[in-house]
RNA sequence: GGCCCCUUGGUCAAGUGGUUAAGACACCACCCUUUCACGGUGGUAUCAUGGGUUCGAAUCCCGUAGGGGUCACCA
């Protein structure tokens, strides 16, 4: 039986979840489904000075909220936890004094100016391994009088660490280009360095899923992996996606992260869809694909090694044609925020709004700017009257609007079906082509270029008596 | 600066020695249409650059340029 793969999403509550590091777990839940695995969130607090409260709770709600559901964490229990890397201090203790019976690593107790003066002409500092050389007895006369030490990883002097990203290939870096960093802190926590080590091997994870700027480091991780005899995980490493050709996306520099986007209007499934497609593509060449299907779709040799330019408008076409497959009421449901935010919001029959706006807006944010007009008629541009292709002119709707007038008035149902075959029948007396009678009594109730629907639409929601105040007032207005 | 990595239209991208170099977004045109949309049809536009290797290179090799990452008691 194949090993049950396990992929980890590992971020650190800085403050926010940015759309670089949804797309990261993203894909981590999308490969471990697709394998029938598990997908764990693991929190990485190893840094209390970078801590900002609430962003744990960030973290848990736009994965929940996005639908990428894990199946162990902090919240959720497991079998392999604590999730939170604070709680699992004793852990990183135990297996740093291991590692350093193995040669892996070695107690330092240089002070900041020590270190300060091995600095370059450059302003790196490499340490130069001084306490590696310190014997047993010196080692603990230091630990037993108290004197402050980090734990720092031992990389050899020589040699090369090569290992094979599924994304990357083969990557190579010589051991003399690592620095041998920290694995524990004078406080006693570890770094990103070793903690990452030691739970994904205690949580049994088999594909380390992180973004591109591991790539470098990672020999130092496998330098662990082998001494402790450790397995070492599969490597993917992912592109970063940028806001232009020199920028990541970022959410110090204002770029909107997913509850931006959510809150801009778009439409869920089309943000998780759109970031599924930056840095990765399917073999069927379809764009469109919801979480699930996604996960029947999604592979690993899909995914590219160049950065990938954020383009929201993209995003938008996605955004619009989820919303074009939705039933009237999904949509007023799920606009509800929005139509709350419109005019209209409590005067209308939203589903009847709905089914005008579905084929017509892209987000959700749209939908007042393009239904108020049915609670707001101010006076609009008499030159609407006159439209080249249409054939009309002012003229023409002095001609007009009195008679729709007389004809509307006269009608004792003002549906959809009567105003239509009424109009109609109008048109042919008039002896006119339907755009002339229709686009002028559409300008002169919308006062609008453009309106989601027709005239009839327009008409029918609107009813009988506001249609024909605002014609009264467009008739008044053109004899003025 | 050292090291690691990347480079196909405006954007996302397919492509793994022989293709008219897919497709999508955006843009433009036309058709449909009571407006605007939707839908349909078509169009403009890409292999960073210089050398090789080869009968043949977007694909392989080397150099150059440009870009990103990394070199923290951050992850």
């Amino acid at each position: 039986m194949a090993e049950k793969v396990r992929t980890r999403f590992a971020p650190s509550p800085t403050g926010y979840l940015h759309i670089g590091g949804l797309r990261t777990a993203l894909y981590g839940y999308l490969y471990a489904k697709q394998r029938g695995g598990d997908f764990i969130l693991r929190i990485e607090d190893t840094d209390l000075q970078r801590y900002v409260e609430g962003s744990v709770e960030i973290i848990y709600d736009t994965l929940k909220d996005s639908g990428i559901m894990y199946d162990e964490g902090p919240d959720v229990g497991g079998n392999y936890g604590p999730y939170v890397q604070s709680q699992r201090k004793d852990i990183y203790t135990e297996y740093a004094k291991k590692l350093i019976e193995l040669g892996g690593a070695y107690y330092c107790f240089c002070d900041k100016e020590r270190i300060e003066s091995l600095r370059d002409e450059n302003g790196n500092c490499r340490y130069d391994k001084h306490c590696l050389h310190l014997s047993k007895e010196e080692i603990e006369k230091k630990l037993a009088s108290g004197v402050p030490y980090v734990i720092r990883q031992n990389i050899p002097e020589h040699g090369t660490g090569s290992y094979h990203d599924l994304v990357y290939g083969d990557i190579s870096v010589d051991f003399k280009d690592m620095e041998d960093g920290i694995l524990i802190k004078s406080d006693g926590m570890p770094t990103y360095n070793f903690a990452n080590v030691v739970d994904d091997h205690l949580m049994a994870i088999t594909h380390v899923i992180r973004g591109s700027e591991y790539l470098s480091s990672t020999p130092k991780y496998n330098l662990m992996y082998d001494a402790f005899g450790w397995k070492r995980p599969v490597y993917i490493h992912l592109p970063p996606i940028m806001k232009d050709e020199r920028h990541k996306l970022s959410k110090r520099n204002g770029d909107a992260s997913y509850a931006d986007f959510v809150e801009k209007g778009f439409v869920k499934e089309a943000i998780v869809n759109y970031i599924a497609l930056l840095g990765w593509s399917p073999k069927e060449n379809i764009e469109k694909m919801t979480l699930k299907e996604l996960t029947e779709h999604f592979s690993l040799d899909g995914i590219s090694k160049s950065p990938s330019i954020f383009d929201e408008t993209k995003m938008r076409w996605l955004s619009g044609e989820y919303i074009k497959e939705m039933s009237d009421e999904e949509f007023v449901e799920r606009g509800m925020p929005f139509f709350k935010k419109s005019k209209v919001y409590g005067k209308y029959d939203l589903k009847k709004i709905a089914a005008l706006l579905k084929t017509r807006i892209e987000t959700f944010a749209e939908i007042p700017e393009k239904a108020d007009f049915l609670e707001e008629f101010g006076d609009y541009d008499l030159s609407l009257f006159t439209h080249k292709k249409m054939k009309t002119d002012l003229e023409i709707a002095k001609k007009v609007l009195p008679a729709a007038r007389e004809l509307l008035a006269s009608l004792d149902s003002f549906d959809f079906q009567t105003l239509h075959d009424e109009l109609m029948a109008l048109v042919g007396r008039l002896g006119m082509k339907n755009g002339q009678v229709l686009w002028c009594v559409r300008i002169a109730i919308s006062g609008k270029e453009s309106t989601p629907g027709g005239v009839m639409e327009i008409a029918e929601l609107l009813g009988k008596e506001e249609t024909l105040k605002r014609l009264d007032r467009s008739i008044e207005r053109l004899n003025a």
